[in-house]
RNA sequence: GGAACGAUGGCAGAGUGGCCAAAUGCAUCCGCCUUGAAAGCGGAAGCCUCGCAAGGGGCCGGGGGUUCAAAUCCCUCUCGUUCCGCCA
């Protein structure tokens, strides 16, 4: 959520700022906030006076009843009911205005950085890196696609995936599952040096949902588990988010470093038919995210230190990549600023998004109500919270197939993943 | 799934209708002492919200109720702990 003091101290600023994203319904949104806030604080006072109004004459009761003066308590005890009675009808009307409030306020984007560059939407993203380790021309074997080669060498059975669950799910096999295992133990292990890992629930509350900004806006994406209130989580962004939800940090814990490989459950609701093949759009797929904590002016740097570290295991993977900006039309609801790293697989010519790293500034944070504390200093402030796809498994799978296959059929494994293969340095062509 | 007991400030933990925003301890901050630190001593300090301020309102797991007045009484939900059952 964006502050809603900032609206009130600063209307035509934020009007500005969220003007940038080019959405016209975000500004009809901003005014209905607008007016429910000024309404709101009007109802509020006039209902806190009448509060106050009650508690001094109930310590009134009090003190006559011991003073003995039981005429002048009755009276006091009837002001009061009467008093109570107006106060009680107001506070249903403020409690009805907050909620709507806090509706239209957890629907309203979060505003961008000054510095995210202005578009309309994905085509007016920029390139601001790469192309990098991009080889002059592909050659001839490497224009398969993945799976073409994957189902060729037995490391990716996609109809028994559908024959179990049904389509859109994905199966590795053999060195193919090792390969996909070997990528996540890569990614952690690049990040072990400043990220403590942990391994959270991957089914979470409705509140946990709320705090990343996926819910009330995109229940349609994420599986549900209507019986017990539960959802499967769309990225390891929202249990390690809300990791520290509710708690007040001391500043000189921060920033906060955590990561996770988890499993990430996506319904893509309304994009059926689209990347049916292969796998570069399922519902299930494995992924090790990094996040970070983190005080607002560390942030900055904690942005560039995420995008640097998920284009490093990029690029120790050999794979040709570029860095693209998400520019202000493209801009996720809770996003401040964002890069997206892409790979270029030769066998479906296409730039793939396998990363996406992410300043929220305090938006999820004041969801989720996670606060810090600097030493000698009254009161707490909102963190910023910030994460990264260290690795997501099945574009990065996809790529290294395509990239690496060699004339005779076969897929070398990178360098980079020798380590975790058992002694494989080659799928062997069947 | 059954039973019992719980949920109070950053943490631990008192408090059973008004003088309770809430004792006490730890942690924190300021001062004294010390070459410096620790210990000791004295003091400050909960959080949210409206307000330039003075000051007001709210918050004792969530929601509802009783009352002039609720941390305290009633209802309900959620979560936790322990025991039993089941189970990887």
């Amino acid at each position: 959520m964006i502050d809603v003091r900032l609206l009130r101290n600063d209307p035509e600023g934020v009007r500005r700022a969220l003007a940038r994203r080019a959405k016209p319904e975000l500004l009809e949104q901003l005014d209905i906030a607008s007016s429910l806030d000024d309404r709101l604080r009007v109802i509020t006072l006039e209902r806190d006076d009448l509060r106050r109004q009650v508690n001094e004459l109930s310590k009134q009761v009090g003190a006559l009843r011991k003073a003995g003066d039981v005429a002048a308590s009755e009276a006091a005890m009837e002001a009061s009911r009467e008093l109570g009675e107006r106060e009680r009808s107001l506070a249903g009307e403020s409690d009805d205005l907050s909620a709507s409030l806090h509706d239209v306020m957890l629907r309203i984007t979060n505003i961008p950085h000054p510095d995210s560059p202005d578009g309309a939407g994905e085509h007016d993203n920029p390139v601001v890196k790469g192309p990098v380790n991009m080889p002059a021309t592909f050659a001839d074997h490497q224009r398969v696609p993945h799976w073409e080669t994957g189902t060729a060498l037995g490391i990716l059975d996609n109809e028994r995936a559908t024959k179990i669950s049904g389509a859109m799910f994905t199966m590795q096999r053999g060195l193919g599952a090792t390969m996909a295992r070997a990528l996540c133990q890569l990614a952690l292990d690049r990040n072990a040096d400043a990220f403590e890992e942990v391994r959270p629930p991957t089914l979470v509350s409705t509140a946990t949902l709320t705090a990343t900004g996926h819910l009330p806006k995109f229940a349609d994406d994420a599986f549900a588990i209507e019986r017990d209130g539960l959802w499967a989580i769309p990225t390891a962004e929202v249990p390690l988010t809300s990791l520290y939800a509710g708690e007040i940090l001391d500043e000189p814990d921060m920033p906060a470093r955590v990561m996770a490989h988890t499993s990430c459950f996506r319904r893509e609701a309304g994009s059926a038919g689209r990347d049916t093949r292969g796998m570069l759009r399922t519902h299930e797929f494995d992924k090790v995210e990094i996040l970070a904590v983190a005080l607002p002016d560390q942030a900055a740097a904690m942005l560039d230190e995420l995008v640097t570290r998920c284009e490093g295991t990029i690029a120790a993977l050999g794979l040709p990549y570029r860095i693209i900006e998400i520019c202000t039309g493209d801009l996720g609801q809770s996003h401040h600023r964002s890069f997206d790293i892409e790979v270029y697989a030769p066998g479906c010519d296409r730039w793939l998004e396998v990363s996406s790293v992410s300043w929220f500034s305090d938006y999820q944070a004041r969801r989720a109500d996670i606060r810090f504390r600097r030493p000698g200093q009254k009161g707490t402030e909102i963190a910023h919270t910030l994460n990264g796809s260290a690795l997501a498994v099945p574009r990065v799978w996809a790529a290294i197939v395509e990239n690496y296959r060699q004339a005779d059929g076969s897929v070398r494994i990178p360098d980079a993943l020798l380590p975790y293969m058992r002694g494989a340095t080659v799928i062997p062509a069947q």
